[in-house]
DNA sequence: CGCTAGCTTCGACATGCATCTATGTTGACA
DNA sequence: TGTCAACATAGATGCATGTCGAAGCTAGCG
């Protein structure tokens, strides 16, 4: 896992951030953060990543989602933003890659826009 | 409201997305949804978002949260931003003007990122 | 009225980024 | 070894966007 999944996912490391509505951010905390809102800011690789999400054991064959309107090497560089931003793994069996989602990440970024009073 | 807005929150119309986990999203879901990430995916806006959203009652004057290290009409674009997304609602008081939370966005935004199996 | 303060809009500029085609790499299989 | 299929990388291009200074708008106040 990268270490920008580590430090919002707090796999490895404390958590990145607070909840949006506790205190504000520091301006590292959001530099964090937008990092990985930013990769799901795209609708192509929003629908990549909800494929992948959706899929039995949130697990995918390229190839089974690369069926998104755009050109094969564009899914590829998305993928490669998805991964970088520590919300996707990608793991090479024989011909296929497949790709999962990353654990904890998601639940860290639905806490962290959770009310928390 | 903008529709963006209602069409993420369901204020006034049914919800825009289903959980991301639940099922793949079509075109038009994962349009309207990446708008929203997508103006969370820069470091000075969450950091303005984070201001207002974590001030007491979810609401602040601009002037209190304009000292993110960047020029004061830049803070004002981004504020836009975050308004045509549907995240912040803005109202003029006499010579200040009050940004607040949008109601049911956030929450919103939160379920469609948990894990719903 | 004029002046000032708070905020927005405008115009310009540099950088970033999504997309494509072409090419490279890696693994399976005859 | 040669060939094909599945993905990744490289390079180019056009549009989007973050930033600024300058100018415009609006409300309060003498």
């Amino acid at each position: 896992m990268s270490k920008l999944a580590q430090s919002v996912a707090g796999a490895s490391a404390p958590p990145c951030c607070p909840s949006l509505t506790e205190r504000e951010l520091t301006e590292k905390e959001a530099e964090i953060a937008a990092a990985m809102f930013k990769a799901l800011g795209d609708p192509v690789r929003l629908r990549l990543f909800s494929k992948v999400a959706s899929h039995p054991d949130r697990e995918a064959c390229v190839c089974d989602i690369a069926d998104v309107g755009v050109s094969q090497p564009t899914v590829s560089h998305h993928l490669k933003k998805l991964r970088e931003a520590g919300l996707l793994l990608s793991e090479r069996r024989g011909t296929w890659v497949y790709y999962r989602v990353a654990p904890a990440v998601l639940s860290a970024l639905s806490g962290f826009l959770s009310m928390r009073d």
